[in-house]
DNA sequence: ATGAAAGTGTTGATTTTTCACCGTCCAATG
DNA sequence: CATTGGACGGTGAAAAATCAACACTTTCAT
């Protein structure tokens, strides 16, 4: 289940736009790179994630769509997981600090709500 | 000042143990690695961060120090904004509660009542 | 049903990356 | 001094990644 050697460049750049969309075809993610190669080479290497195992194809309509192997969840966590040690030193609180000031301006009421309650929940189930 | 080209594998896996040592010498970082090349090899990726401008080199004590060029202030912001951007879909709240779920169970008292003090001066300013 | 348009996969060549060999320099040791 | 060992970088070759051309198939509108 390791995923093991880690991903080139353009294997990365196009797993990023398959996590964000959740699935995508390779026309939808070929229009969303900032320096698009031919289409026959964004196939070639979703070609090559398939066989790394990283992505999965189905056959939807008249075309394929690429979807994450591994669940959003645990991918979510993962990329936070090393964001968090790699930049944050492991600091939640610096984490979470960084990540408000991101909402430019200012953080909807209702959502800043809904944090603090989700934080003092967190820490009730964890002791 | 635009970093255009993405970097390679061996050059962003370089970059990460900087960024997360803060700095670091040719050895130090080859030793950080999971599957470490030559030491010559190391520097070779060294010598092309440095050239690319990701990164300062400092001739410390006998032997070099490598560092950032970003600020990490910078660096921590870029790197948060891409994971929000790419596994949660800009939602604030959804990335506090995995970040907070990565704590294992235990959130230490003093620091969840600091990210919440933070989190409502936070929402305040915005105002 | 026919042609145009869109989707796909293969191949092989070009470019990038990755890496180790090797020679130099310097500093500490004997 | 001479020697040894660590730090360093240049170079070119091997390996990997990147990509476009091409050929084939499917879809769709006419």
């Amino acid at each position: 289940m390791a995923e093991m050697p880690p991903l080139s460049r353009r294997e990365r750049q196009v797993m990023d736009i398959i996590h964000e969309l959740g699935g995508a075809t390779a026309v939808q993610i070929r229009k969303r790179m900032s320096d698009p190669p031919t289409d026959s080479a964004v196939r070639s290497v979703l070609r090559i994630l398939v066989r790394k195992g990283h992505l999965a194809k189905e056959y939807d309509a008249p075309r394929y769509v690429y979807s994450p192997r591994i669940p959003a969840r645990a991918a979510r966590r993962g990329a936070m997981r090393h964001v968090l040690k790699t930049f944050f030193g492991g600091s939640v609180e610096v984490a979470v600090a960084t990540l408000i000031a991101l909402e430019e301006g200012s953080l909807e009421e209702d959502e800043r709500e809904r944090i603090m309650a989700m934080i003092a929940k967190a820490s009730e189930e964890g002791r």
